[in-house]
DNA sequence: GTGAAAGCGCTAACAT
DNA sequence: ATGTTAGCGCTTTCAC
């Protein structure tokens, strides 16, 4: 590997000579330039950035810590997406990213704060870990520049982005009313996801706002996935046979729901309307096609990342943002007959 | 940030003794490797990964080149499945991933190559590159160790894994023959993936083997997209009317095809059998559910880890790896009425 | 406009 | 068992 030291010689400057060149500074003359330029392309030369970032304090990297690199959280393309959207900012600003392994079969030794001190990396993007993971809080707590996605925390060097889920969920439920449902059940989401208490809160301003009376039995948890969702609709609607809706926290709930549904013999939507919260990809090709709250995540990701390098820049304006979603009605949500 | 120098500073030694002592050597006291463990717990001492990564020049991260974290692609979840079984070999070795922008909105300067030296990454797994990327052979042709996804290359510091693609296809269309279809069309993917190549040799071989003429007006090619399968579909049904079944490359391309098929007035599989390949989650939710040839993507990803390490170690018994595919007879495929 | 020298935080001979 | 020293490849004062 050939360093700077290897072109300084050949092309008989000092090596600071050479750094200035490479780098574009402007006290350095044109034909020195060129010569330094033309003999680092002869000698193949590639510029080490472990060097660099010792020097500079700065690794121009970022991290990203996720959990659900898993087999099983394939299913909802979520993180998938996220990740475009942050992939997409970030490479428009010479970082690159790197993926930590919060989910390893080990038995995981190091905590979140030393993966990325040991890394260096620049800040840290947090997505998909559940508010009773201890390693969260101390990387919250800690100066590492971090951007937490759907968990509302701000401070100096911590931003977040999320999607207005009190909002979301009122527009889900208030579908539903509008088309005359009374009885709306919910599956909510597990208690360590901060969405799960916003989107609880949505639906029940919904109710009120309609002036329709909460039965805080009609409100069960699931663990967002398909499974879970299927056993809690057909618990919830096994004991309370006269629920004609139900407002699913995640669109994996809302799947599992209807599979529910099917095996309890109940027509959707024409005896069983649902709406689901995500729009996953899933979400257009099952049939009937699912009614959901849409949230942007690719527009997630890449205004995480934005959050995230003004930060480092310390430019930051707002440490937080939130972001619209919209109502896409589908198959799956029809008129009450009641 | 605390550095060895701080420690050795506080107990009382030599740099080098904390650097012997907090790596485990044998060679250096119990009771002094406790001191300065302490006292590095104390100030809260980091290893700086940077710096070790310098002097070893061994940075314990590998890169990762894969097209596809755009917005539009990602509806097969390939990626991300493989992605997770890379980072679940990965993570038991103490390695960490770095990813790469392929695919920045930006006009792409950088070679892989350079991106892949820059970095200094110890190895690289490439994926879901078109065969006719120039940067590609750039990559595979230089001295940096390489891992291919799909990519049928092999040489000294270059592995590559992937299934069985002839077999695979060879299966579908047993698969499809054995229900008494005779005029069987196939939708390929684009002539830029080695897998394209394979899966058409896999079609002709199983024609062959059932006596069948290959007619060369049944193969046509999509781009792996669901719209191009439907599109490719829909000229190959309209042209040829006497084809009743249909083999596609790629699942999407065949929920392509389903698409074709409905706007047609095919009834699936009534009227038109036709089998997929990859299983990805989608073609168990679409409806008739997709029979498919699966592959396991995780553990493309996985084994694909695996190599790449062994390469790295210089362990590397073989530079090859084949997967075996399964066929899922699903609801799409139905005994020809012919 | 260019160079000499120091130093980023660490590891690894080579003493002792 | 521990310390001295050099050096990984780069950037950055500071001097000329």
């Amino acid at each position: 590997m050939t360093t700077i030291k290897d072109i300084a010689r050949v092309a008989g400057v000092s090596v600071t000579t050479v750094s200035r060149a490479l780098n574009g500074y402007s006290d350095v003359n044109e034909d020195t330039r060129r010569k330094i330029t033309e003999v680092a392309k002869e000698l193949n030369y590639s510029p080490n950035s472990i060097a660099r970032s010792l020097v500079m304090k700065k690794s121009k990297t970022i991290g990203l810590l996720v959990s659900g690199f898993t087999k099983e959280s394939v299913k909802d393309n979520f993180i998938v997406e996220v990740l475009a959207g942050i992939n997409e900012f970030v490479s428009g600003a010479d970082y690159d990213l790197v993926l930590f392994n919060t989910n390893s079969s080990k038995q995981r030794e190091k905590t979140y704060t030393q993966l990325c001190r040991e890394r260096r990396v620049d800040g840290v993007i947090i997505q998909g870990i559940r508010t009773d993971d201890p390693y969260l809080h101390e990387v919250v707590e800690s100066d590492i520049p971090c951007v937490l996605i759907d968990i509302p925390l701000e401070s100096g060097n911590v931003s977040h982005v999320t999607t207005d889920n009190v909002l979301g969920a009122e527009k889900a439920v208030q579908h539903l009313l509008d088309n005359g449902h009374k009885n709306i059940g919910m599956i909510n989401g597990h208690e360590f996801a901060f969405v799960s208490q916003q989107r609880l809160e949505g639906y029940k301003n919904a109710l009120q706002g309609a002036q329709v009376e909460l039965n805080t039995n009609y409100v069960v948890n699931g663990e967002f996935t398909e499974e879970s969702g299927k056993k809690a609709a057909n618990a919830l609607l096994t004991s309370h046979p006269e629920i004609t809706a139900l407002f699913c926290a995640s669109d994996l709930m809302a799947i599992g729901a209807m599979g529910a549904a099917k095996d309890l013999k109940l027509q959707v939507p024409e005896k069983l309307s649902i709406v689901g919260y995500d729009d996953i990809l899933l979400a257009s090709y099952v049939s009937p096609k699912l009614t959901t709250i849409q949230q942007n995540k690719f527009q997630l990701g890449y205004e995480g990342a934005r959050l995230l390098l003004d930060l480092l820049s310390n430019q930051s304006k707002t440490h937080r943002m939130v972001l619209e979603t919209k109502l896409i009605k589908r198959e799956s949500t029809n008129h009450s007959n009641e």
